[in-house]
DNA sequence: CTGTTAGCGCATTCAA
DNA sequence: TTGAATGCGCTAACAG
């Protein structure tokens, strides 16, 4: 049976579709029409056309989320939660993923101009900021854009003097931080220079290795880089697939974790909800970035005025390579 | 400046908007014209309004992904490839992350039903079949149902006889299964049942663990029954996490893998594209389930008939669990 | 090849 | 409180 629409609704409950339309969108009508259109509304199995509402309130309800690839469990795991919270409050997401080609970010940037979706949250690496229209609702995650776009990112200066304090609390002497980082500037950048602040401030011994992306050879470098300083026994590492990789090489040297070297990783990572972090770790608070971000895209699609900057708390996580 | 509509752009190159129309949806025209046309989108940055050509068209270019949850390795990589390929089809998708819960996934189902999306790729594990109002184009993916549901699977089969072959191969001599399920009939069943029916036609000794969801002690589970039966030295378990979970339990007994036991996996799990598979597996062809998906979605939506199931093949991924 | 026109299904204005 | 009418931006049918 073909689609009832609102007119066979409004003909079956003997009123007018004006009258349907304003029951579904909350406005009070009498007790005996509510009751007709109710009756009629199920007897047809009527469900009105979303499409058909946006366009005549040029709003859908939904919202873009830009990531490099979905196929990451940082990623995986914000995106969880956006959905989350969008579907709290009755918004469809669409899932974006860029592979990190501006090309790509750039074409679903689109998807507001096409009213496809009212805004857009994105973690992007790349130079698209020239290519957001203003005005339209934006939200950017970890990103420093120069101009004014509204972003939430963890506290990442907290994040290297939290590593700092935990690796030389646990007694360690010499300490290292490796990264890597490419040429646009993002706030994951702050992590090892606040590590290496506190370093000096605090006349511990620092060495590092940070790598210029691509980086091709990513353990030989470590190693290579482990063997020059052996007395190293404290690492931060910018993230928890660069300790992985740490992790990987300390062993291969034969250096025990945490008796020898200890080692941080950042961001928290885990495969899924129900499985554990993959190394002692400063978490990233994905799941307040998450509704943070919700909030700030829909009051911006709204067209509420926001607080365009949104700094959140980071904790550190105990697990097996650190003591 | 507000947004152009075809209107504008008609009355810019001074032509009718059936004309701008035909141009954008690809009809020929007349070179004069399409050049007045081309310079007058630009000018204006006149982008089609896709919520109208929805309406108009009953077509959105949209597809619904329903996954338990997108924070799994598993299903994130499969999101990775559906969202590629359909936008490759230049088709959005809209992610659905439903919980296991029964009544999420036919919230989202509606989704066709309200005009959003053209079609559903879903991965349910619950007893949704009844929800499913035929003719919508809806795609399942490693389910069966007992109606007339199209889907795409990996040889269950085929991927316990692999295991079987494997392990027997590299001279295991006391099989064992671990694994878990629930109550709605799935094809990861039949992992577990081929493995073992190849045993018992072998004539090799097999023994079998098989929880019923939801586990909550998986591992003291686990190792009560590999005490149990010390002579095991061949499991296959039913997906890489289940694996993972052996792992851990053998390393607490303090048996060697794979110089004592031998341990396969099931799935090909690796946190992302660049990272590897956590251990021995039999990895289900996750890019080509979705490519597949995506087709059959697509041309349902269209209306045309297709071949309503598909069976993929399986292979070995060799590991360190594995000799 | 092109201009005009009639809706797609709904929200909203204006009268009643 | 309600019905009727108008139009959101676009596509397709029709006439020229």
């Amino acid at each position: 049976m073909k689609k009832a629409t609102m007119k066979d609704v409004a003909n079956l409950a003997g009123v007018g579709v004006g009258t349907v339309s304003r029951m579904i969108n909350g406005t009070k009508v009498k007790q005996s029409t509510y009751e007709k259109v109710t009756q009629a509304i199920q007897a047809l199995d009527f469900i009105p056309d979303e499409t058909a509402r946006g366009l005549k309130r040029a709003m859908t309800h939904t919202v873009a989320l830009i990531v490099p690839t979905i196929w990451h469990p940082f990623f995986s795991e914000f995106a969880y939660h956006v959905e989350k919270f969008l579907s709290q409050h009755d918004y469809k997401l669409y899932l974006c993923n860029s592979d990190g080609q501006s090309e790509k970010e750039v074409e679903y940037v689109k998807l507001v101009d096409q009213n496809r979706c009212d805004g857009i949250i994105a973690i992007t690496y790349t130079d698209i900021e020239n290519y957001i229209s203003d005005g339209i609702p934006f939200v950017s995650i970890d990103r420093l854009f120069t101009q004014d776009v509204a972003y939430v990112a963890s506290d990442n200066k907290r994040i290297g003097q939290l590593a700092f304090e935990v690796l030389v609390g646990s007694e360690a002497t010499h300490l290292a931080y490796i990264g890597s980082h490419n040429l646009i500037k993002n706030r994951t950048m702050e992590r090892g220079e606040s590590f290496e602040g506190e370093a000096k401030k605090a006349n511990v011994r620092f060495s590092k290795l940070d790598m210029l992306e691509p980086v091709l050879d990513n353990k030989s470098q470590i190693k290579q880089f482990l063997i020059a300083h052996p007395t190293i026994n404290g690492i931060f590492a910018i993230n928890d697939y660069e300790a992985l990789d740490v992790l990987t090489v300390l062993d291969e040297l034969g250096r025990k974790v945490p008796e020898d070297v200890q080692l941080i990783g950042c961001d928290g990572i885990k495969m899924s909800a129900e499985r554990d972090y993959v190394v002692s770790t400063i978490k990233q608070p994905t799941e307040e970035m998450a509704k943070c971000a919700v909030d700030m895209v829909i009051s911006l699609a709204k067209g509420e005025e926001i607080q365009k900057e949104q700094l959140l708390d980071v904790t550190f996580i105990q697990r097996g390579t650190t003591r």
